[in-house]
DNA sequence: GTTATCACG
DNA sequence: ACGTACGTGATAACA
C-alpha cells in the first residue's frame, strides 16, 4: 500500500520555530524553523516509510474562504521576522531535494491539504497529514491520519489521529469538530463563532445534536438556557462561521501522485544547502547516504610495476580524456594519479625503478600527447611539470582558445565563486551528484605527503578521487561553463592566468633582510617609548594591543566621552580615537603606537619570516577566493603593502630588484570609473574621462557647476568620495559618514551626480533589477557573481546584496581586465626572449622586475599590453614608473 | 575559533 | 524602524 504523507508547511515552520533554541548560521542568517522542519519531516519520512511528499503553504492573499464575507481582516499577529526570512529559504531547500509545493491563489493550505487528502485517500493510498494545527483534525478518516508534532523538552513527540482518536480527546467526530469550532469561533482565524458559547458549551451541544443544523431543529431543548438564546440570536453567524471553518476538499488544485514520489532527497543542490545553513548532524545524514563510494574505491588501483605503468601510460595517450594528480613529498613528485575511464583509476607511488622525475616526466608527455587533460590545482603542479621543459609552464595549451588542459576547481569558481573550497569532494557532490571522503576523512590533519608514509592506503584513495573527479567532472563543468555564457572566460582567460600566477610565484621578490630587521628593531624603539608614554599619562599599565583593555582605560577610567560601539564594549578603531585626538593628546600617541605596532608585527616581522634562502618572497596567488574575480594574496599578502602612510611606506624601499634590474611599475589610472563609464555607456561621462587628466577634479567640476580651473581641494575631496561611493554602491549614510557631512548632504551630492550623469543611474538600476530577477549579476566578459542576499526579507542583507550587484560588476570586469593584461604582458616577455618577470599584480598594478637593458621594450608591452587589454569607450590611462626599489616607483 | 583592528585596491 | 559603504588577509586578544 503506498503511502503518501502531506506537509502543512507554515504550520510546522512555526512550529520549529518557536520550538528550536535560537539558531543562526555565521552569516547571521536564522535557521532554527528550517532546522525544527527538516528534523519533523525527516523523521515523519522515516516513521510512515513514505512513498510520496509534498508541503502545502499558504499564499499572502485572502482566501477563498475569507473572501466571502467583506468584513475580513487579519487578527493574526505579523510573522516575526526572524520566522519570515526563513520562508523563502525552506521553500528553497524543499525544492532542492526535489518535493514539490503546493499552493493556489485563493486557498489556505489547509484546503489543499484537505483537497489532495480526500482525493488520495479514495484512490486507496494512505495519507498522513503533519500539522500543528488542531482545525486540520476534521480531515482525519480511516485513510487520513492526522499527525500533531508537539515540542516537548527532550525532543519532539508526535500525536497521532485518527477519527477514534479525535472522538477520545474531544468527545466528537472529526466531522462534528467543525461545528464544534463554528460555535466557539476562533479569533485567530477570524471565525466569529456565538458569542458566549465556548469549548465546552460547543462540545456539548454538538455530542447531542451531531451539528449545528440539527442542534436549530431542536432549539427548544438546548441547555442551558444562556446558549440557547444565544443560538437562537445568532444561527447566521453560526452557520456562516461553520463555512468559514469548514476545509475545502475540492479546491481543485492539480496535483499528480507521481510528482510527489520521494526520489533521492541528498541531492547536491540539497547539500549545498545544508553546509551553507550549517546544519551538521543533517549533513550527516547525507553521507551515511552515500555508501556508492566504496564502489568507486573498487576500480582503484596500486600500480609498482614498470612494465604496468607503461602499458597505462600507452591507453592514456589515446584515451579521450585524462584525469591527472601528482602530489609531491620533501619537493619530489611521490606519487601520480591518472584517471582515463570509469574504471581506470591507477595510483602510481615513486618507488624503485618509477622515480618521482620518471613520474613528472611522464605527466608532462602526456600533456602532450593527450587532447583533453583535466587537473585539480593545476598551479600547486607546474613545479613538477617545470623539471623537463618549459612549454607546459609557458601555457601553450591554454593560448589561441584551446580547451585542452582544465583545471576543475577553477571552473567550479567560475561556476559559484561563493564557496570557500573547490576540493574534490566538493565538485564530486556539485557536479556528480557524489558524495565521497573528503581528504580531511580520510588523511585528517596530515599533509599529503606525510600520509603517503604513515597512511599510505589512503593517501593513494585520496590522489585517486582527485584525478577521478578531475576527470568524471570535465563535461559537466563545460557544459555548465557553456550554458552559463562562461566558457570563453574560462578558456581564454582563467585557465592562461593560472600559469601567470604560478610564474609570478616562482619569481618571487627581492626583499632586504637586514634593513628589514633594523627597520623591525627601530619600530620596536618607537613601540616601547610610546607605550611608556602612554602608561604615564595615562596612569594605569596595561596590554595597548588589547581592544577591551583600552576601551576600559580610556573611556571608564578617564572617561573620556565616545561611549559603546560593539556589542563586546567600546570600539577604540582609529576613526573613534581620531575625533579623540585633538583634545587628548595620549590619543594621539595611542593611534601612533598602532600603526607603529601594526607595521612591527605585520610587516617587519611578518614580512621577515617569508624571506627565503634566495633573499626573495615567494607568495601565493590566489585565483579562487574572491567574490568578484580579484586574485588575492597570501602567506603573505603581498597586494597590502603600506603606502598610505610615509612611515609604513618606507617598507616598499626594501622591495628591491635583484642585480641587475630595475622594477618597473604599471597602474591603470582610475579603471574602475573608467568600466563604469564604458558600461553605463553615460554619454557625459565619457566625454568627460576622455578629456580628464585628473577625473576627481571633472568630476567636482560638473556635479557642483564650477569650473575645473576653481575646483577647491574640498570639491574635489567630495567629488572623489562620490566617486569611490558609485562604485561601491551608493548609499547616502556611508557617503555622509566618509565625508563627516550629514545625511541629507550626502543624499544631495548623489541626486546632483545622477543629474549629471543620467545614464549612470539608469545603469546601476538595472544592475540591481538584473540581480533580483537573474539571482546574479554579470562582468563585461561574463563572470558571474550571485547575489542570494537580494532575495533576502530582511532589509539590512537585501539592501547589502543591491550595493553587491552595483559594485561586482564594476569590480569584476575590472579584474577581468588585468587577468587579460598579465597573460599578454608575459605572453610578450616570453616571445620577445626577455629574461624580465612579471613580480606583482596589486588589482590595478602589475610589476615587473626587468633587466636593465631591457627596461624600454618592458615599458612599451606593459603600455601595450594594459591599454589595450581591451577596448572601451574611454581609454585606459597607464601610469609607469622605474625605480631601484618598489618605494621609487610610487 | 571568533572578534576587533588595520594594511591595501 | 531598520543600520551600511565594495573587495581582501594578518595579527593579537579573548573565549
Amino acid at each position: 500500500m503506498s503511502k503518501l504523507v502531506l506537509i502543512d508547511g507554515h504550520s510546522i515552520l512555526n512550529r520549529a520555530f518557536y520550538g528550536v533554541p535560537e539558531l543562526t548560521n555565521s552569516k547571521g542568517l536564522h535557521t532554527n524553523a528550517v532546522y525544527g522542519f527538516l528534523n519533523i519531516m525527516f523523521r515523519v519520512i522515516e516513521d510512515e516509510k513514505a512513498d510520496y511528499l509534498a508541503v502545502a503553504f499558504d499564499l499572502k492573499e485572502p482566501t477563498f474562504r475569507h473572501k466571502m464575507f467583506s468584513d475580513y481582516k487579519g487578527t493574526r499577529k505579523p510573522m516575526p521576522e526572524e520566522l519570515h526570512e526563513q520562508v523563502p529559504v525552506m521553500k528553497e531547500v524543499l525544492t532542492s531535494m526535489g518535493i514539490p509545493i503546493l499552493t493556489k491563489p485563493g486557498f489556505e493550505a489547509d484546503d489543499i491539504l484537505g483537497t489532495i487528502a480526500s482525493r488520495c485517500a479514495a484512490k486507496g493510498v494512505d495519507v498522513s497529514v503533519v500539522s500543528g494545527d488542531r482545525d486540520l483534525l476534521q480531515l482525519a478518516d480511516e485513510k487520513v491520519k492526522i499527525r500533531m508534532p508537539r515540542t516537548s523538552r527532550g525532543g519532539t513527540e508526535i500525536r497521532d489521529y485518527y477519527p477514534e482518536d479525535v472522538k477520545r480527546e474531544y468527545q466528537v467526530t472529526p466531522r462534528e469538530f467543525i461545528d464544534v469550532k463554528a460555535l466557539m469561533g476562533d479569533a485567530s482565524d477570524n471565525i466569529p463563532g456565538v458569542p458566549s458559547i465556548g469549548e465546552k458549551t460547543a462540545t456539548a451541544i454538538i455530542t447531542a445534536y451531531g451539528s449545528i443544523e440539527n442542534a436549530w431543529e431542536h432549539i427548544d431543548e438546548i441547555r442551558p438556557p444562556r446558549a440557547q438564546k444565544a443560538l437562537r440570536e445568532h444561527y447566521d453567524m453560526a452557520q456562516m462561521s461553520k463555512k468559514l471553518a469548514t476545509i475545502c476538499t475540492d479546491c481543485g488544485i492539480e496535483f499528480s501522485l507521481e510528482d510527489a514520489a520521494i526520489g533521492n532527497l541528498y541531492t547536491p543542490e540539497a547539500y549545498q544547502y545544508m553546509k551553507d545553513l550549517e546544519f551538521k548532524s543533517i549533513l550527516q545524514k547525507f553521507g551515511e547516504d552515500a555508501i556508492s563510494s566504496s564502489d568507486i574505491e573498487k576500480s582503484f588501483r596500486t600500480v609498482s610495476e614498470l612494465a604496468e605503468f607503461e602499458q597505462i601510460l600507452k591507453a592514456a595517450e589515446t584515451a579521450e580524456a585524462v584525469g591527472a594528480q601528482l602530489v609531491m613529498e620533501n619537493s619530489r613528485p611521490a606519487a601520480l594519479a591518472l584517471c582515463t575511464g570509469e574504471k581506470q583509476i591507477y595510483c602510481i607511488p615513486a618507488a624503485g625503478f618509477i622515480t618521482g622525475e620518471y613520474l613528472a616526466g611522464a605527466l608532462e608527455e602526456l600533456f602532450h600527447k593527450v587532447s583533453r587533460i583535466s587537473v585539480l590545482d593545476l598551479k600547486m603542479q607546474l613545479p613538477w611539470l617545470k623539471s623537463r621543459s618549459c612549454k607546459i609552464v609557458d601555457g601553450i595549451y591554454s593560448l589561441d582558445g584551446s580547451e585542452k588542459v582544465l583545471d576543475a576547481g577553477v571552473a567550479g569558481y567560475l561556476l559559484n565563486p561563493l564557496k570557500d573550497t573547490y576540493a574534490y569532494d566538493d565538485l564530486a557532490r556539485d557536479y556528480l551528484g557524489l558524495t565521497v571522503p573528503s581528504r580531511s576523512d580520510l588523511l585528517g590533519k596530515t599533509g599529503i605527503s606525510e600520509a603517503f608514509e604513515t597512511m599510505a592506503e589512503n593517501a593513494r584513495i585520496c590522489v585517486c578521487y582527485m584525478a577521478y573527479v578531475a576527470w568524471k567532472c570535465r563535461d559537466v563543468l563545460i557544459e555548465k561553463l557553456e550554458e552559463t555564457g562562461m566558457r570563453r572566460l574560462f578558456f581564454d582567460i582563467e585557465m592562461p592566468v593560472i600559469y601567470s600566477l604560478y610564474h609570478m610565484e616562482e619569481a618571487g621578490i627581492a626583499v632586504r633582510r637586514e634593513e628589514l630587521k633594523s627597520y623591525g628593531e627601530k619600530l620596536g624603539a618607537q613601540i616601547e617609548r610610546l607605550e611608556k608614554e602612554v602608561f604615564e599619562e595615562t596612569g594605569v599599565q596595561f596590554n595597548l594591543n588589547s581592544p577591551k583593555q583600552l576601551g576600559e582605560v580610556l573611556f571608564d577610567k578617564m572617561k573620556l566621552p565616545g561611549g559603546k560601539k560593539t556589542k563586546t564594549g567600546y570600539s577604540t578603531a582609529a576613526d573613534v580615537l581620531e575625533k579623540l585626538a585633538a583634545d587628548y593628546p595620549v590619543v594621539r600617541k595611542i593611534l601612533d603606537y598602532r600603526q607603529v605596532a601594526k607595521l612591527k608585527s605585520t610587516y617587519a616581522d611578518g614580512l621577515g619570516a617569508f624571506i627565503r634562502e634566495d633573499g626573495r618572497i615567494h607568495g601565493t596567488f590566489n585565483q579562487t577566493i574572491t567574490a568578484t574575480g580579484r586574485i588575492s594574496s597570501t602567506e603573505p599578502n603581498l597586494q597590502n603593502i603600506p603606502v598610505r602612510m610615509e612611515l609604513g611606506r618606507e617598507i616598499r624601499k626594501l622591495f628591491v630588484p635583484r642585480e641587475g634590474c630595475v622594477l618597473v611599475d604599471a597602474d591603470y589610472s582610475q579603471i574602475e570609473l573608467r568600466v563604469l563609464a564604458h558600461m553605463s555607456g553615460d554619454h557625459h561621462l565619457i566625454e568627460a574621462y576622455q578629456k580628464a587628466e585628473d577625473i576627481h577634479a571633472i568630476t567636482a567640476s560638473e556635479v557642483f557647476h564650477v569650473p575645473l580651473s576653481e575646483v577647491t581641494p574640498l570639491l574635489r575631496r567630495s567629488a572623489k568620495a562620490v566617486n569611490f561611493g558609485i562604485v561601491y554602491g551608493i548609499s547616502a549614510f556611508g557617503l555622509g559618514e566618509d565625508l563627516h557631512i550629514s545625511r541629507k548632504e550626502a543624499t544631495d551630492y548623489i541626486n546632483r551626480y545622477f543629474e549629471t550623469y543620467p545614464e549612470v543611474k539608469i545603469f546601476l538600476d538595472r544592475l540591481v533589477e538584473q540581480g533580483k530577477e537573474m539571482g546574479y549579476v554579470e562582468t563585461m566578459f561574463g563572470r558571474r557573481r550571485p547575489i542570494p542576499e537580494l532575495k533576502s526579507a530582511n532589509f539590512m542583507q537585501r539592501s547589502f546584496g543591491e550595493r553587491v550587484a552595483m559594485n561586482s560588476p564594476i569590480q569584476g570586469t575590472a579584474a577581468d581586465i588585468i587577468k587579460i593584461a598579465m597573460i599578454r604582458v608575459e605572453r610578450r616577455l616570453r616571445e620577445e626572449n626577455l629574461r624580465s618577470r612579471l613580480v606583482l599584480q596589486v588589482h590595478d598594478e602589475l610589476l615587473i622586475e626587468a633587466w636593465e637593458d631591457e627596461v624600454e621594450q618592458v615599458k612599451t608591452i606593459l603600455l601595450e599590453e594594459m591599454k589595450n587589454a581591451v577596448s572601451l569607450k574611454v581609454g585606459l590611462e597607464v601610469d609607469m614608473k622605474t625605480g631601484a626599489s618598489w618605494f621609487e616607483t610610487k
